[in-house]
DNA sequence: GGTAATTTGTCCGTATGTATA
DNA sequence: ATATACATACGGACAAATTAC
């Protein structure tokens, strides 16, 4: 079936109001047709015409006051698409199902090795804790790697146990609050050593997913390294923006 | 008689009712009472029912399906791990600087293969715009599909002069708002056809990003496909936990 | 699995309130 | 103060979607 909406008169108006705005018909500054007007021609109920304006407003495209009618407004700059909402859940989706099994679990020193992997500095010390998650019997859906600092090593215990997401942990025991995660992702062939884990070829595709935990210190508290091979996992996220704060 | 002024009925009814909501009068996953019980009890009209509805439902409190009423949502998540904000420029940056080299563009039909790689549905019509973008004299530092809704293919005349994400243009030109933007990630073996535009090597790894741009009438009004050779691009992305907006 | 009933969604016409040029 | 245009409000009707039988 089409699934175009186009159906529902207000939603035709609005389409239609729209597009003459944006071809200068009803230039910025300029004012709509009363609504009664709008009504006549376009042989539609007052409330078919309020539903469309209603629209046209959400999007910010117009403003109405009484007495002074329905006004083309100017579009926000092009720059301030900056309140969108994501949901951190979206970004640790992946981890609810798995379960970790770990098969290290030590204090290392950052090489430079580590450092390219990391972003840590070299020399520092960090709780590293290695292993994979799997889903039941088949293959790991993913090598992880966490790095945690070592004012919260105490966490390294508990992991044993635990699934999901490390830092509420962090944040519930030590009472600091996580307010910035960074993440990088990119296309990694597998190493050696990650293909014997999770049992694909050397050199195949797989998606590296790095991620940096600060605390309000600016501290970080945790680095997340998660391998993927690449027929096993898709990334995905959405984002939202929020309504009514574009003005302004 | 000094009535207040903004003392609309519809914002008493709304009052009421979330009062009652977070009192616990109507849990989380009950059931509102139908528009026509609330007719009763407040004695107003349907008209002012909806209207106040219409609030609660803004505000994320309640959500309504036909004929399954108008029921209590949980709210967001009760840890505030919901709200987390990030720059859409974050999902955008790297195409500032690079320029698109476009080397097709025409109407193309979805069928099994690009469904697959757009989610698109099969049978369904779209500008199809391919290219790579490339940073002066170097190798191409990705190559770049849109698929772009029909209604909005009257852009493609303006991609080659332009630089930078397309769908401000699409929202400039035809008046529309995107509100919801969704990403996906995955590792993937670069195909022959690629391998030649990237100068790459068959097989080797590529960050593949797909991304579904859709407006507030629930239409995709694009489609963007990525493809970056692992060894010249890390996708990276900051989110900042906002504030004191868990509440309600 | 098809059908009926229920509830929200859309749309109409009308009337009155309210803010403002 | 007045007229105007949007804002709120009423009542009725049918459509669409979904649940329950």
């Amino acid at each position: 079936m089409t699934v175009t909406p186009a159906d529902h008169r207000y939603l035709q108006v609005a389409r239609t109001l729209r597009k003459e705005i944006v071809d200068g018909v009803y230039p910025v500054g300029s004012q709509l047709p009363t609504e009664q007007q709008l009504c006549e021609r376009f042989e539609v109920s007052r409330y078919t015409v309020r539903e469309a304006l209603r629209r046209l407003r959400d999007d910010n495209l117009v403003a109405s006051r009484p007495r002074a009618g329905t006004l083309v407004v100017p579009r926000p700059e092009t720059n301030s698409y900056a309140q969108d909402v994501m949901s951190i859940n979206d970004l640790l989706a992946f981890a609810s199902g798995a379960q970790l099994t770990i098969e290290s679990n030590a204090m290392v020193v950052i090489d430079e090795h580590l450092r390219e992997r990391t972003g840590l500095s070299v020399g520092t010390e960090w709780l590293a804790v290695r292993g994979y998650r799997a889903d039941g019997t088949a293959a790991p859906v993913c090598a992880t790697e966490y790095y945690i600092n070592r004012a919260f090593a105490a966490v390294g215990r508990l992991l044993q146990r635990h699934s999901g997401p490390i830092f509420p942990l962090i944040e519930d025991l030590f009472g600091v609050s996580i307010v910035e995660v960074r993440q990088e992702i990119a296309a990694v062939p597998v190493t050696s050593e990650l293909a014997e884990v999770l049992r694909v070829e050397v050199g195949s595709a797989a998606l590296e997913m790095q991620r940096t935990y600060k605390t309000s210190d600016g501290e970080v508290a945790q680095v997340t390294v998660n391998t993927h091979p690449s027929s096993r996992y898709r990334h995905s996220m959405t984002m939202r923006r929020v309504k009514g704060q574009a003005g302004q």
